[in-house]
DNA sequence: CGGTTGCCCTGGGGGC
DNA sequence: TGCCCCCAGGGCAACC
């Protein structure tokens, strides 16, 4: 369930790998994940250099230098490397050694400093794209993204602006992604735990003191969950390893009946169903 | 136009 | 025991 601090944590294990290395092999072993993968995807990337290894919101960004020749000189133009980990991906790094790919583990390429990458996805509700850099922005998944969440504007004034006369509740509007872009619906039930927000509060309403505290809680469970996966970045790193978000310990997400950790009104953790998503929350403590 | 619903996909778990 | 149904997740198109 990679939400945006399981994307973030997954960046800083790879970049290491990845930056100033070129990559020497590429292997699709299908056509596509969610989507169609681009095409002659293999031919385009091999030999192409790293430059960096971003991320925005969910997705993972490989920016990749201009082809170039022989002597230097550019054939094309710099790209970036799309990737989104849907619900079931992990990006799998080992050594270059020619161990037989597991069945859902699509997309495998090697760079020249002999680190190999699988992209494992058994549900494939995954991305991977390929476009020019500088069409990056315009990009229709892009451009109508809201500000990350742990970047110093989005603050209590930016939230209260991005939900002013809203009517949804705030646990869709914490979804929408055009309004914030990252959070997923873990991060989405445990940041209104801990703000003491019900998640059925008209977005409209949530406002000045509420909109401090949602604001302050969504970027400290975010940056926690941040420094748990950093923590346990040896375990994807290595091949065999399992994800290290799977073990966190959530607050109230998939906690339905079990006592609420932030008070002792003995009512539990209540699970509700919210355009189509469960929602885990107490309902003593949040209002 | 804001808001909601359904679809994409498949492993796994629960229920019969 | 075995089978079927449904759920989980994010993003987007279609719809009201």
């Amino acid at each position: 369930m990679p939400e945006l601090p399981e994307v973030e944590t997954v960046r800083r294990g790879i970049a290491p790998h990845l930056e100033g290395a070129r990559i020497i092999r590429f292997e699709a072993r299908r056509a596509d994940l969610r989507t169609p993968l681009p095409r002659h995807l293999a031919a385009r990337v091999t030999g192409r250099r790293v430059l960096a290894v971003r991320r925005r919101a969910k997705y993972l960004l490989i920016d990749l230098e201009a082809p170039r020749t022989g002597k230097g000189a550019p054939t094309g133009a710099p790209e970036v490397m799309i990737i989104h980990l849907g619900m079931s991906g992990r990006l799998l790094v080992g050594p270059d050694n020619g161990a037989p790919p597991g069945p859902h583990e699509h997309i495998a390429f090697a760079t020249d400093r002999g680190t190999e990458i699988r992209f494992s996805d058994p549900r494939r509700f995954g991305v991977l794209d390929l476009l020019p850099s500088d069409a990056f922005s315009a990009d229709k998944r892009f451009a109508p993204l809201g500000p990350e969440p742990l970047a110093p504007e989005f603050d209590a004034a930016y939230l209260e602006q991005a939900l002013a006369g809203s009517r949804t509740t705030i646990k869709a509007a914490l979804l929408d992604q055009h309004r914030l872009a990252g959070v997923g619906n873990i991060y989405a039930c445990e940041a209104l735990f801990q703000a003491g927000i019900s998640p059925r509060r008209q977005a409209g309403t949530v406002r000045g003191e509420r909109a401090a505290r949602l604001v302050a809680a969504i970027k400290d469970v975010l940056a926690r969950a941040i420094a748990a996966g950093g923590s346990s970045a040896r375990d994807y790193v290595q091949a065999s390893g399992e994800a290290g978000w799977f073990q966190h310990a959530w607050a109230v997400y998939d906690r339905e009946g079990t006592p609420c950790p932030g008070c002792d009104c003995g009512r539990g953790v209540r699970r509700i169903v919210q355009g189509g998503r469960s929602t885990f929350y107490c309902a003593s403590r949040q209002r």
